[in-house]
DNA sequence: GTGAAAGCGCTAACAG
DNA sequence: CTGTTAGCGCTTTCAC
């Protein structure tokens, strides 16, 4: 029931336990060759396992990063994290990672429990553009570095990556364009992720380029989930409207849309091309009708980590910087396109 | 830089560090009211974080559950910890989240940082069904209770809550001779996994009872990857049997087999029905062509929990207790289905 | 109702 | 090379 402690090593072996602590840590330049065998023995045979409470408490630090995330569903955040972790383990730095659910007051106590935890940084990918960045600021300012990755967030001071939404969206849609579609139903994102914004905006661009007229009633409120996708496909479809093609803010939101839509027996991609800015490869290897651009996670993962870690190796010093990548794109070509191009 | 601790708000307000731990703890009984509210004000404005190493330390206990996961791309396991976390945080527990990445070293790491965190308890799916059973006794005799979810594991008197294989596996393959299937390609899990071993047992009990020939050869090691899954496919297709459909071990391995046969112009499910006892309802709906037995996830999440709780609650009283759950079956008929009814 | 003091397990000066 | 000592921030007796 109760745990080996380097007291009881130091008793075992009469000898002190900073002698014990030494050992432990492997600091050769210190204890004798043998005193280190002997110890490291002990502790193995009394199944000694290091306090990390302690630890941190005396060191005043934790080794430890946060890493908040707005959802479990989609892949991409799980990958992520495994890159995430990846990296961050090679620096001797542990992960916690915290789900705000996509709630603004979750949020909130996910970043405050990670500061119960004294983490030294965190990654984060917010659930809402604005309405925590008062919070952000303080924890900055608190020393504790803070990256902000996928999301992007408005009015804050801090280092961030994410792909270029904007550039993405025009691809997809012209994309969409030139294989023959010309009413494309878009599911708009929640305004309160700037990422929907953005995406809008590209589809717009792309629709002035090509002199085609920009209509509202293609843009419906398409949510994140697949419910609300499913719901936005109906909504838009009783307003009697063609169309040949939907770009969906998420994958889930689209795939929701899908489902509708074959229901309805509408032929994807013949009829109907699906598409949107994935999570992941793994998106459109297992949905073969569904085009999309794909967020470069391990990049991204990559790029978080570096940031973060050098703000860690340079306290206070670095001025925020924020990388912008680029997708990769995956693009299933319909029967239509096929048609459009002979 | 530094955090604000309770001496800092003790001296601030002129009275000692006990009071301060009192009303912040909300010990109503021995603060007066006043004291009370004037304390947690000023933590509040100077924005102080209890430090949960020092409390965990003092209080030699962590309110700390450790969860350990085998994958991250499957989206059951993501969903299994969602629901976990609601039911522990409500009895105030943190959970910590460790990945194993499927390799018996990685776990091995994984539980010894939960247990130099302290945690009070782990809820486990292991990714070997036998080969770190030691180390599990090892953690469980130190009395930090441990409940194994999904998947089985061997010679570890502990409790365990999964599904019941045999019966999920004969349903499905029933399923698909009633459908009018005849030869059915199993990919099989990897022997390590004991849930594999099962699903096969299930396949042939099936065939024995319809009175068909059990052949080998329709058996494929079909790994647990997509990319596995894929080969799997590929080696078999080299055999030049006719064949029916697909049974697959995970859902991830017969989507790697989908992909192969996509590409050979199979049509999906009129030529061939793919099946699987799949981690999750998200499954089936993003992938219209797979039929499956779904696993209980949010079920065996709670069942999970409230055996931990229950042993947290009573230490070292109650017995171990094995959960068995069914799945909820989601089949999508084949027209040959429809053709075998006629 | 409040304060003083001990101590959780560990590390890191400082002496020897 | 090793031992002694002083805390890290907090809770929890025990006095008053």
């Amino acid at each position: 029931m109760k745990y080996v402690t380097i007291i009881d090593i130091a008793n075992e072996l009469g000898v002190s336990k900073s002698t014990v602590s030494r050992a432990l840590a492997g600091d050769a330049q210190n204890v004798k060759p043998e005193t280190m065998k002997l110890v490291c023995e002990t502790a193995q045979r009394m199944g000694y396992r290091r306090n990390e409470a302690a630890v941190n408490l005396r060191r005043q630090l934790s080794k430890t990063i946060g890493i908040v995330i707005p959802e479990v569903v989609t892949s991409f955040f799980m990958s992520f994290i495994q890159w995430a972790q990846r990296d961050l383990r090679q620096q001797g730095y542990r992960t916690i990672i915290a789900v705000s659910n996509e709630e603004v007051t979750q949020e909130r106590e996910c970043l405050q429990m990670l500061e119960q935890c004294r983490v030294d940084g965190i990654l984060m990918s917010v659930c809402h553009q604005s309405a925590n960045a008062a919070l952000y600021q303080e924890i900055m300012s608190r020393g504790i570095p803070m990256v902000f990755f996928d999301r992007q967030v408005c009015g804050v001071e801090a280092s961030q990556v994410h792909i270029d939404d904007v550039s993405a969206s025009v691809f997809m849609v012209e994309k969409l364009i030139r294989s023959g579609c010309r009413r494309i139903v878009h599911l708009l994102g929640p305004e309160h992720i700037g990422n929907a914004t953005d995406r809008l905006r590209g589809y717009r661009e792309v629709l002035e380029k090509f002199k085609l007229p920009y209509n509202p009633q293609y843009i419906v409120a398409g949510g994140l989930s697949a419910d609300e996708g499913a719901q936005a496909m109906e909504e838009f479809l009783q307003r009697g409207l063609a169309f040949d093609a939907v770009f969906g803010f998420t994958e889930t939101s689209v795939l929701g849309a899908k489902s509708v839509l074959q229901r309805m027996n509408f032929r994807i991609p013949d009829d109907v091309s699906l598409c949107c800015i994935s999570g992941t490869t793994l998106c459109t290897l297992v949905h073969p009708t569904l085009s999309a651009v794909e967020q470069p996670t391990e990049e991204m993962a990559h790029t978080a980590c570096r940031l973060l870690l050098e703000q860690l190796a340079t306290p206070g010093q670095c001025r925020p910087q924020t990388v912008v990548l680029h997708g990769e794109v995956v693009v299933r070509e319909s029967t239509k396109a096929v048609q459009a191009q002979a």
